[in-house]
DNA sequence: ATCTTGATTTAAGCGCGCTCAAATTGTATG
DNA sequence: CATACAATTTGAGCGCGCTTAAATCAAGAT
């Protein structure tokens, strides 16, 4: 093992790995080895072996032909890994003055570089936060996640009020041109229509009216209000 | 290549060979092939196999029985590397709230992990500094160091006076205890006695005498005034 | 000039994470 | 049920950085 590398034999590429996979395990079932594959930019048959070896490591159980999930010890390194790009977005974001699309790659690349006093500092500067800028929930170090009662914009009732609570992607393109809009948590809006057949979302905030695409806009989560 | 790693193929362990080649190669000439094994904490067949690789990618220029020393290009990623370590210890302790003891290690883990856009951004948020917290010289983004009039308290004659400039190690014990004397860069300095046959350095600081062995008080740079 | 000794390089091999190509498996379909 | 097809795994091999053991070299002492 290269002395960079964490004694525990947790590299960047463990890390990486369990991140996708509970991303991949959260909504469905198992994570399948092409889906894993294809989210860290491999060919299928590296990620299966990979995944043999993440298994032998009792990091993810794996089901042959099937998929893999997490075990808990692969979940805790998973979350830990989360919370601190969550951490670092934040600490860009608020401290560093980056805008919230361009935290992302920055936070990627620092994530696995983070020392544990390093994570602690920089979550007693931010007062403990509970997001991300995008507004994703940031882990606590127990692994537990915050609560939170976040409702998709799109399977609201038209005329509801709300408050946008976390705008769910990465994409840069997007983060910079809803910021644009002014669509991003922390704003109240109201859901003012939903045009069919794929048409364009409207928007009441602050600023006036927006309307938006329906891709878009379904990334878009509120708490009502 | 994992995609994890710098496309241009300039990873953690080349720009940890290049940084300890280019600090042996300081002082005197060449940096041979046991002293950066020992630095990096590898066997000499090792580093001489990565060594050879070095000199293939033109990072360094390689004399076999004799030593490496750093070609031009291997000099800029060198120089990089500890301008963000320098960078990211300062804004470790003016920023963040560590203190100067402490930097060294979480610095040495970002240092790799630094994209340009965050090196710059704490560059202007640090106002443009030349000196990281124990006082070394921040290289410039060109490759250049700042200028530096820093003479060894040492070589001093007895009555001297002036301000610390350096303290030029990482030990994280020596620089906490140095802290706790008061003698750290910016303090200005009386250089008092030197007890003969190694004995005791006698130093006026701002909050009184101090007196410290002849190994620590060598590690001190001072700006005659 | 030869010998001795320490520094250095070479040789062989390992673990990691990756590739491509081939074999295998599970499943959907006729 | 048999077959076709897509997903997955296996096999062979590569580059990297490391190890230990063996060979080689440089240089000073005799
Ligand atoms: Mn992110
Ligand atoms: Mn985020
Ligand atoms: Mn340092
Ligand atoms: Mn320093």
């Amino acid at each position: 093992m290269a002395h960079y590398t964490d004694p525990a034999g947790v590299n960047d590429a463990t890390l990486h790995y369990l991140d996708v996979i509970y991303r991949l395990t959260q909504q469905g079932e198992m994570a399948n080895t092409t889906d894993i594959a294809e989210k860290l930019g491999v060919t299928p048959s590296g990620a299966s072996v990979m995944l043999k070896r993440l298994a032998e490591r009792k990091l993810i159980q794996l089901v042959p032909y099937k998929g893999a999930t997490l075990t808990p010890q692969g979940r805790r390194l998973a979350l830990r890994t989360i919370r601190r790009h969550r951490l670092v977005e934040l600490f860009l974001h608020r401290v560093m003055g980056f805008a919230w699309h361009e935290v992302d790659d920055h936070a990627h690349a620092l994530e696995t570089a983070l020392t544990d006093a390093l994570e602690d500092r920089m979550d007693e500067m931010l007062g403990h936060p509970t997001r991300c800028p995008h507004g994703h929930l940031i882990p606590r170090k127990d692994g537990s996640l915050p609560e939170a009662n976040d409702v998709p914009l799109l399977s609201l009732p038209i005329g509801s009020a709300g408050v946008i609570r976390c705008v769910d992607t990465d994409n840069s393109d997007w983060l910079k041109y809803l910021g644009e809009q002014g669509l991003y948590p922390g704003v109240s809006i109201v859901l003012k229509d939903i045009a069919p057949y794929d048409g364009p979302v409207t928007i009441q905030t602050p600023e006036g009216l927006v309307a938006i695409g329906q891709n878009l806009a379904k990334l878009i989560y509120v708490e009502v209000s």
